[in-house]
DNA sequence: GTCTATATCGCGATAGAC
DNA sequence: GTCTATCGCGATATAGAC
């Protein structure tokens, strides 16, 4: 192509960001993120479905990755194991290097409620992805859904729990610690059955 | 008797249902919805602040139910006992005479990819309202959103799951069913190579 | 209640790339 | 030529301002 300056959508992506940044994401308008870009108002739409999709993009191939996942996890591995192998193997080298990118891109998702939402609606997505890949593996539509969300409970509490720090611990170790809690909170000792009561493991 | 009809944001949910059944979502216009309920497009933008939520009424409580749920709970309680016992004593009740109502809404919200962004973002703020609930209990920011997503995962799963069926079993029953599957699923015997290192079964 | 900005999208035209 | 990305115009509806 050379007609037109290549990666519009690219263009667009970082105008956009900018301008979040610069301005907030409700007082930013698409025919000034479009402009920033040297592009038109229409183009915009032509790459990106609404003005919050532009924080998003790169995401909508998540399923396809969670299906990727799933193909290449040992047919024995408990519904856990796969998604601590899953998220080790494929998730975290995909978005450990972006550290820095990722927590701009959350802050600006927490300052509007229309990006929280939909922000929400791609781990649900995810979710959705995770219970098919569960239910291929053979599991009953219940234990699918279970484990699906636990696997995003993992998968969101990790990453917030990297994104707070500055990278160190890594996201594989994040991983790690969500798995633990998770344990942790689901086999705390009832009441009855207290060593140490009151004492937070 | 006033000089308008009462209850101008019932009349407007009850319009606004039956157009979207009629002829789906994104196709009934918030003028139709006012002009069925004998109002202007600025009466229905009053009630509701936009065209989504006529459809999410009444459940800006649950974050205040939530934090009911923790001051009621005793101190004592596990995570997942706090959990068990706030859906079954508190969100159970609420939702349990509704089923069909909530059967059509679910239908409604499946349909329209901006109503599921919708319901995602009001699922993750009752999670929200769980970790605070969690971390007022003493718990640390870590364990408090993860029995925060758990308590989130299991309200969900349940949810769905009265809803697949005509209503019996009921919604306390599918709690339990719930939280039982979480058991299973994290408690799974492990049986293939670990991906991860250093984990003490 | 009225007025208006602006998000969103359909349609036809255009300008290079192959 | 055909294909694809872009442009320009315009229409509609949401949503908020006055």
């Amino acid at each position: 192509m050379g007609r037109w300056a290549p990666d519009a959508a690219g263009r667009l992506q970082a105008a956009a960001v900018e301008l979040f940044v610069d301005q907030g994401f409700a007082a930013t308008t698409v025919p000034q993120i479009a402009a920033r870009a040297g592009l038109t108002t229409r183009t915009f739409f032509r790459h990106y479905t609404d003005k919050r999709d532009v924080l998003f993009s790169g995401e909508e191939e998540l399923p396809d990755v969670v299906a990727q996942v799933f193909s290449q996890a040992a047919p024995d591995l408990s519904p856990i194991d796969v998604v601590m192998h899953g998220l080790q193997t494929v998730i975290a080298p995909r978005l450990q290097d972006h550290h820095a990118d990722l927590r701009t891109r959350r802050d600006i998702v927490r300052s509007d409620k229309g990006l929280q939402e939909r922000d929400a609606y791609k781990l649900a997505s995810l979710g959705h992805a995770a219970t098919a890949g569960f239910t291929d593996r053979g599991l009953s539509p219940l234990y699918a859904a279970t484990a699906a969300s636990i696997a995003v409970g993992v998968y969101d509490i990790a990453v917030n729990l990297w994104l707070d720090g500055d990278g160190t611990p890594t996201l594989t170790d994040a991983v790690t610690t969500a798995r633990d809690a998770l344990e942790l909170i689901v086999s705390w000792p009832p009441m009855g059955n207290r060593v140490a009561p009151g004492r937070e493991p």
